[in-house]
DNA sequence: CTGATTTTGTGAAATGTAAAACTATATTCA
DNA sequence: TGAATATAGTTTTACATTTCACAAAATCAG
């Protein structure tokens, strides 16, 4: 049976719901409901039960998810059930600050190279990190088998980063970089766009005091 | 004339435009019309269209928009026609990055001081940023008329630092702490998580593998 | 100066997403 | 054992957003 096609919306949420399940599950608690899990993620009960029934049906009625179960099918659906390999590309401050907090705390992914073009960020003082120069990039992708990179590069050179990238065999990409990435089809960008974030924070900010909607 | 209140979605997108125009007006174009807009976006010429509409009436018809114009009614829309005041809470590896990038790249904030409670980070090479203990926050967000704040800190502390921040009057947090928080009526948060735009990715880029909707 | 062209601004239709209402199934306890 | 209760899963309805189609207004060419 072929199910719909998940919204973006809903896929959005699906990371939420694993991480709510894993703190759960740190605490020893084996059932969840959907009502419990709206209070602990802020979305509606109703919500949560047709995001994962897109997928299947993994609960039981009458009692509520089992933790573990609906953590091992989200790790599945997601595609974290096997690590993800993964590069860094513009190793700044960004980018060092990501490299870092991924290798530490997110047990899904493995980073498995950083790379810059100037020599100078050729070091690192993060344990089980190799920093390389872009012309080693061929040799990492295909001895890695990488598919997933981060691009933490100024925006002025992000395109043509990118363009390596697919080149040689990238198909999603995580952008930090402000500016529009052109991309073949079949090869994902996500723009984490930080400045956007805090820009459109601002409007609503304001929105209070009657300023953004008079004439 | 009272307008529609914009959708979350157009404000989203207005910071987007608002970047275009700065880089257009850098290159010294003085008319853009919807459809390079377009081009230059990812979004199409209707939608831009109709989001400026929200507003009011930009444009010349038969010619399209003045860049300095249009820049400075959104600049007015958003909110950044005065430079708006920031704090960062959490100076470490996230909070040093953003701290630096918003005090050298971005025009429209001013961070007016950095805090942390660990002693060892209340130092910086950061050029013209005061970092502060905790116990200097009202003093500062009083002193600064602070509204908005960046939020770095771990999790596990979010809520209780979050607390503070209302106290003290702060009305908008950019929240990178992956938890959901609880704020009073009128407090907006947005939340800027990396891990879920990282996962959110890994689901598309198997999604090609026939994987993910498979029974 | 006039008709053709361009491009904005906007109401209507289509699509996408969320919320609500409902149904089915399991559990609990008298 | 069976009625009451709890909760998942499904269908329906409402709402939000995007796309479409075109009128209105400005410009341009001759
Ligand atoms: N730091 C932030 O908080 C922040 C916020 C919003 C957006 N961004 C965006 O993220 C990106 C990185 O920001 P950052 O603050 O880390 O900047 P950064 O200058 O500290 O880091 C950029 C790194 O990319 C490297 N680089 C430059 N050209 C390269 C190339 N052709 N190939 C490989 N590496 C190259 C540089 O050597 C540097 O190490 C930028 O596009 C920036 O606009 C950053
Ligand atoms: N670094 C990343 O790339 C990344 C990615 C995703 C999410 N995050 C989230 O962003 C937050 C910060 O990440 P980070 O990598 O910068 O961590 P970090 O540990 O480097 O920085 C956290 C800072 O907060 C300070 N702090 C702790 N408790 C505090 C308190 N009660 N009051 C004030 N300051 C306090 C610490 O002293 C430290 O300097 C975390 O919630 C993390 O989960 C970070």
């Amino acid at each position: 049976m072929s199910r719909k096609k998940a919204p973006k919306s809903v896929v959005k949420r699906l990371p939420v719901y694993l991480r709510i399940l894993d703190n759960l599950i740190r605490r020893d608690v084996e059932i969840i409901s959907s009502r419990v899990l709206s209070d602990e993620t802020g979305f509606t009960a109703e919500q949560i039960r047709k995001d994962l029934a897109y997928f299947g049906a993994f609960g039981t009625r009458g009692t509520g998810y089992n933790t573990s179960y609906l953590r091992e099918k989200l790790l599945r659906i997601i595609g974290l059930d096997k690590q993800t390999k993964i590069i860094v590309i513009g190793f700044g401050h960004l980018g060092k600050a990501l490299t870092r907090y991924n290798m530490n705390k997110n047990p899904y992914v493995k980073i498995v190279g950083a790379f810059d073009n100037d020599p100078n960020e050729l070091h690192t003082d993060i344990e089980g990190l190799q920093v390389y120069s872009m012309d080693k990039l061929s040799e990492v992708i295909q001895k890695e088998d990488v598919k997933v990179a981060i691009l933490t590069v100024p925006a002025e050179v992000a395109q043509q980063v990118v363009d390596i990238l697919v080149e040689n065999g990238i198909t999603a990409i995580l952008n930090f970089a402000p500016t529009k990435l052109h991309t073949p089809e079949g090869v994902y960008v996500h723009n984490a766009d930080l400045t956007i974030e805090l820009q459109s924070l601002i409007y609503y900010s304001q929105e209070d005091e009657g300023r953004a909607l008079k004439e």
